[in-house]
RNA sequence: GGUCCCAUCGUCUAGUGGCCUAGGACGCUGCCCUUUCACGGCGGAAACACGAGUUCGAACCUCGUUGGGAUCACCA
């Protein structure tokens, strides 16, 4: 059997995380089997659908690198269709009108709670003649759902669920205005698109049992379900949009690079053995449903850190400069120069090792391109007090007498120094970083003369070893 | 409330009856490396929700309890 899976969001908001995972897993799915992975949008709910949306979930799938088979459904495109597969299952006498008013529903529902029973419909147009049917009300077209025996979803995660056809109602299959409903169409476009698997949130797997009974009416196949447990937020709750679920894009916003989401995502709810760092290419290897646990998972931003950084340090250092040189370039409120980008550039390879996002790569960055006479921080401030500026002014002899302006030989002339001098390495470097960077957290000083060149470097230190202690 | 799902360190997980005095990763933490910060290396604290049962033997099977979650729309 060809595999065909699909990502269906509904675009009443941006693409969060869940749906991120979602999408990620029907893809690896369909890349892994050698099938087709299609994009559907489920625009049904006309009011609610923004065209924003839509971009946005393209946009996001796109940035984490999800490619889709084929044209991008609209599923308000299909509307047509879908009645008239509710026209069909009337003509059948697998559905039926229901006249009953809003109202009536509320009131059947009230009942029901305060008898302890699931809040359904009854039923009560299932059977009755529609000469009865008011004329002021425009009627619903119901399924008319088996009452009898049970309905099973062999699910590939779940396994096999069982819910008794006495616990599930007759659900709406077309609106009062001839619209179809959510339920309606995800079975009509799945069977049109000859969607093969169905791999979604949990929250779906009592829905899956009803849209059965709408294949079954219909006389299809049905897909292969597998219904994912969700991610949650921090606190365990489902995340929702005012809950802890932010938009992909937020992601990319904060720094993170789509593959770490990738690979984090990955490991939310599927694993394979002790494997944490998972390459795209391994991934679609290994990705199956074996992998998928059953329970719940809580998103940790601490561990995506941890990845993020990985793959930072796994990054080509031109990819991380024309990430960081946008926000380097707001941070120091100018445009970037020649020297600014030569230096980052050679910086790049230090910094990469000590960052686990791109706002902590641009943080690091600012000193290259801070101007004379540099603010210090703290610590720096006090490594230069003192005696330090004396001892500033000494190395800066050995350093200016340096033909080869490279880490080995500055390695060599600093240790000398401090050789000659009988002190400590580390009392002659930290002032030196102090001096050249202004701040504590800094690539190795050799990187940073290196980095800075031998004029820019001897500048600044002058400007601290001038300074009358 | 009805229905359905779930339950191993704080978090993500490995584990599918003996290999488990429960493994890995993040986080926390001690030490080492070291010019700062990271990286890296070596250690540490930290979990099978509870109770019965099945079995020679249970984290793994069964039942119950408790806890968590999902869902019950003319939303998707």
């Amino acid at each position: 059997m060809t595999v065909i899976t699909r990502f269906a969001p509904s675009p009443t908001g941006f693409l969060h995380i869940g749906g991120a995972r979602t999408a990620l897993f029907n893809w690896l799915y369909a890349r892994h089997h050698g099938g087709q992975f299609r994009l559907r949008i489920e625009d049904t709910d006309r009011a609610r659908s923004t065209p924003e949306a839509m971009e946005a979930i393209v946009d996001g799938m796109q940035w984490l690198g999800l490619d889709w088979d084929g044209e991008v459904v609209y599923q308000s495109q299909q509307a047509d269709r879908h009645a008239e597969v509710a026209r069909q299952l009337l003509a059948d006498g697998n559905a039926y009108y229901c006249y009953c008013t809003p109202e009536e529903l509320a009131e059947m529902r009230e009942k029901a709670k305060a008898e302890g029973r699931s809040l359904m419909y009854d039923g009560r147009w299932r059977d009755r003649d529609p000469s009865e049917a008011p004329a002021s009300v425009d009627p619903v077209v119901r399924l008319k759902a088996p009452q009898q025996g049970e309905t099973i979803i062999e699910d590939q995660v779940q396994g096999n669920v069982k819910f008794k056809n006495d616990q599930l109602d007759d659900m709406v299959l077309l609106r009062g205005d001839g619209t179809p409903t959510y339920m309606l169409s995800v079975v009509v476009d799945d069977h049109d698109m000859g969607i093969s698997h169905i791999m979604r949130g949990d929250d779906h797997l009592n829905n899956a049992a009803r849209q059965a009974q709408l294949y079954k009416a219909m006389g299809w196949d049905m897909p292969v379900f597998g219904h994912i447990p969700l991610i949650h937020g921090a606190d365990g709750a489902k995340l929702s949009k005012r809950h802890g679920a932010l938009g992909i894009e937020a992601y990319k916003d904060m720094g993170y690079l789509p593959e770490a989401i990738r690979n984090h995502l990955l490991r939310l709810g599927w694993g394979h053995g002790d494997d944490e760092f998972i390459s795209t290419e391994q991934a679609i290897e290994w990705f199956d449903v074996d992998g998928l646990g059953k329970s719940p998972s809580r998103f940790d931003f601490k561990k995506l850190d941890n990845i993020n950084g990985y793959y930072i340090r796994q990054s080509d250092d031109q990819t991380l400069i024309n990430l960081t040189l946008p926000g380097l370039s707001e941070t120091i409120g100018r445009d970037l120069g020649e020297v600014d980008i030569e230096r980052l550039t050679a910086a790049m390879p230090a910094l990469k090792e000590r960052g686990k996002s791109i706002p902590e790569l641009v943080e690091n960055a600012i000193f290259l391109t801070d101007t004379r006479p540099l603010e210090m921080d703290e610590k720096s401030a006090s490594a230069v007090a003192g005696d330090a500026p004396k001892l500033l002014a000494e190395i800066s002899v050995y350093l200016k007498s340096t033909e080869v302006w490279d880490h080995d030989a500055l390695d060599a002339c600093v240790r000398q120094f401090a050789t000659d001098r009988e002190i400590k390495f580390g009392m002659v470097a930290q002032p030196l970083r102090a001096a050249l960077t202004g701040r504590a957290k800094t690539p190795g000083i050799f990187d940073v003369l290196t980095i800075l060149g031998k004029e820019e470097s001897l500048a600044r230190v002058a400007d601290i070893s001038t300074k009358q202690a």
